[in-house]
DNA sequence: GCCGTTTTCGGCCCGACTGTTTTCAGTCG
């Protein structure tokens, strides 16, 4: 039996999670929140485990959450959420999702007013009567007329963007589906703007290659007809039959379906990982004879030689170019000017290259898991070395470290070393905070003591870019400062980078040998493409680092190489392609 | 709504900042 996605059920309990705001239920919407965020992240079925009776075993998920979620699978819905949803006017959903007014501020304003319609809410505000409420001043007033003006003009911006982790696991979702359900499946391909490294989707593309198309197609039809799924169909101008349709639920981000066998797979691969302008002159280039061999699956994400579209490439007298940099300026120029000397393009980093990981959390501070655990993740992806980098203690919010604490955890961390594999490397580090003026959480003394220290800000990132460079700047002259950690603190798809001026900062990091870091969160990737390829042209050494909190987030690092591939970033452009040997040599530290 | 051998009831990350007050509540990370 199948059960709804741990996406959707986290999607259906934030819902729950804000009705209970509603009613003033603040730690129960808090609850709700908490199960959502650990269900969201579960690598097993929670449907599953809910309608088995076992979903209370899960930290955050009682009896009253488990008899929802077990409803939900039951019925496709939650007749409480429904109710609450009818009942909902769409002022009072507006004025809570409004950045700066929390349930508090939300609820006297909704109880005082009560305006029936946005319309009334906007007259409320223009005459004078949003003012009247306690507690309101003219700050509260700009953010609501802010929110209803963002309201009005939302349809340009409706475009769903999904996180590269959200639409990896939409696409495994579906790629399940279609495995179980649609017959003579010989292979899925991952393509479009997922395979080309964006860090935000907002059209996910599938390639499914298939004995017999016709069959296929109507087979996928039919499944996604039943699903509710499919919102139109369209062929697709180039080599396949393409199924277009809209992902349920809160997603709701666009998919296409390029169904294609395996004589015209080359053709349709290449068309469906786009951009279609690149994929057409590849195509004409190529001559558009469907190729006669198809590569044999599974297809390694990047061997040059054993790409779908490898052939193609090779035929439109073009080296073979990535996916990631075909969106790059100059990147049909660059391939025919290779292929004319009969070379490849040059070979871009891989996750595979990376030999150890910079930064990393424990439940020293904020992580999940013992440094130990941590350790033989590392050592199971074949790292090796592995910094612990736990907060330092101005961020007392995840428990950051003192001093004494540091040193209690050196001593643990002792004797964790002592039971690692021989050439494994487990080095204690820090993230460093930089306070707002710019000096360091530790002294040097302390710092001294440590084998790698990241440095980066989390408070008070609204500072003027003037401010905040400086900030960053006087970090960067810190002889035990390694590497800046997420440059710029913007969270995607909910917090702006701050203002800092990134070729200042590239500039100091070239000067100071201070290393930036690639983090690869799929809710940070930051530095971002563009940057990170003015650092690397600056001559700057980028660490791609996975800022795991568990075990489980180490493997986050394929999406901070994918963005160091976008980037067109070279294996020794990346600070920790290196053994710790010789990274170590390049630290400042030494080299003063 | 969830959690726990120091609690089956009474707590729930905690400090800084901001905007609103006129000494502090609400929001955010």
């Amino acid at each position: 039996m199948e059960h709804p996605s741990n996406r959707e059920i986290a999607s259906v309990l934030e819902q729950l999670a804000e009705h209970s705001q509603f009613v003033g239920a603040r730690y129960p919407a808090r609850a709700y929140q908490r199960a959502a965020s650990a269900i969201a992240q579960l690598p097993v079925s929670v449907g599953a485990l809910a309608m088995a009776g076992r979903a209370t075993e899960l930290r955050g998920i009682g009896r009253s959450i488990q008899s929802r979620i077990a409803e939900y699978c039951d019925t496709g819905t939650i007749a409480e959420l429904e109710r609450l949803r009818e009942e909902t006017p769409p002022a009072r959903l507006l004025l809570t999702r409004l950045p700066g007014l929390g349930p508090k501020t939300s609820t006297v304003i909704w109880d005082t007013l009560r305006p029936t319609s946005i319309e009334e809410l906007e007259e409320m505000v223009s005459d004078g009567r949003l003012r009247t409420v306690r507690g309101v001043g003219p700050a509260t007033e700009d953010i609501v007329r802010a929110g209803i003006l963002e309201l009005e003009h939302e349809p340009e911006q409706l475009a769903v963007q999904l996180l590269r982790s959200q639409a990896q696991r939409a696409v495994a979702d579906i790629a399940g589906v279609l495995r179980g359900s649609v017959p003579g499946v010989l292979r899925i391909l991952e393509a479009g703007q997922l395979r080309r490294g964006f860090e935000l989707v907002d059209m996910l593309d599938i390639v499914v290659v298939a004995e017999d198309t016709v069959a296929a197609t109507a087979a996928l039809r039919e499944q996604l007809d039943a699903r509710g799924w499919l919102t139109s169909s369209e062929d697709a101008p180039i080599v396949d039959e393409c199924l277009t349709f809209a992902l349920d639920g809160l997603s709701g981000a666009g998919v296409r379906i390029h169904v294609t066998d395996t004589a015209h797979e080359a053709a349709s691969y290449a068309y469906a990982v786009g951009p279609v302008d690149h994929a057409r002159t590849v195509l004409e280039r190529s001559g558009a004879a469907p190729a006669a061999a198809a590569p044999t699956s599974p297809v390694p994400p990047d061997a040059p030689r054993a790409a779908p579209d490898a052939d193609l490439y090779r035929r439109a007298r073009l080296a073979w170019i990535a996916p990631e940099r075909r969106d790059a300026a100059g990147a049909l120029e660059a391939a025919s000017a290779a292929f004319a000397v009969n070379r490849d393009m040059p070979a871009l980093v891989a996750a595979a290259d990376l030999r150890g990981e910079l930064h990393c959390h424990s439940n020293w501070s904020d992580g999940r898991a013992t440094m130990e655990a941590m350790a033989h993740a590392a050592i199971a992806r074949g790292s090796e070395y592995l910094a612990i980098t736990d907060h330092s203690w101005s961020l007392r919010i995840v428990n950051g470290l003192a001093p004494a604490d540091l040193a209690a955890q050196w001593r643990e961390l002792e004797r964790v070393r002592a039971t690692m594999p021989d050439g494994f490397h487990l080095l204690q580090g820090t993230e460093l905070e930089i306070l707002p003026d710019g000096t360091l959480d530790f002294p040097d003394d302390v710092l001294e003591r440590l084998d790698w220290i990241v440095a980066s800000i989390h408070s008070r990132q609204r500072q003027p870019a003037e401010e905040i460079t400086r900030r960053i700047e006087r970090a960067m002259f810190n002889p035990y400062v390694d590497c800046i950690g997420h440059p710029t603190s913007r969270l995607l798809l909910r917090r702006p980078r701050t203002e800092l001026d990134t070729d200042r900062l590239i500039e100091l990091a070239a000067h100071t040998g201070t290393f930036l870091e690639i983090n690869s969160s799929p809710d940070r990737l930051d530095l971002d493409a563009p940057t990170a390829a003015r650092a690397a042209d600056a001559g700057v050494l980028l660490c791609i680092n996975s800022d795991a909190h568990g075990p489980n987030t180490l493997g986050l690092v394929e999406h901070g190489a994918a963005i160091a591939r976008r980037a067109g970033l070279r294996p020794d452009q990346v600070a920790n392609t290196r053994s710790w040997e010789q990274l170590r040599s390049l630290q400042k530290r030494w080299r003063a």
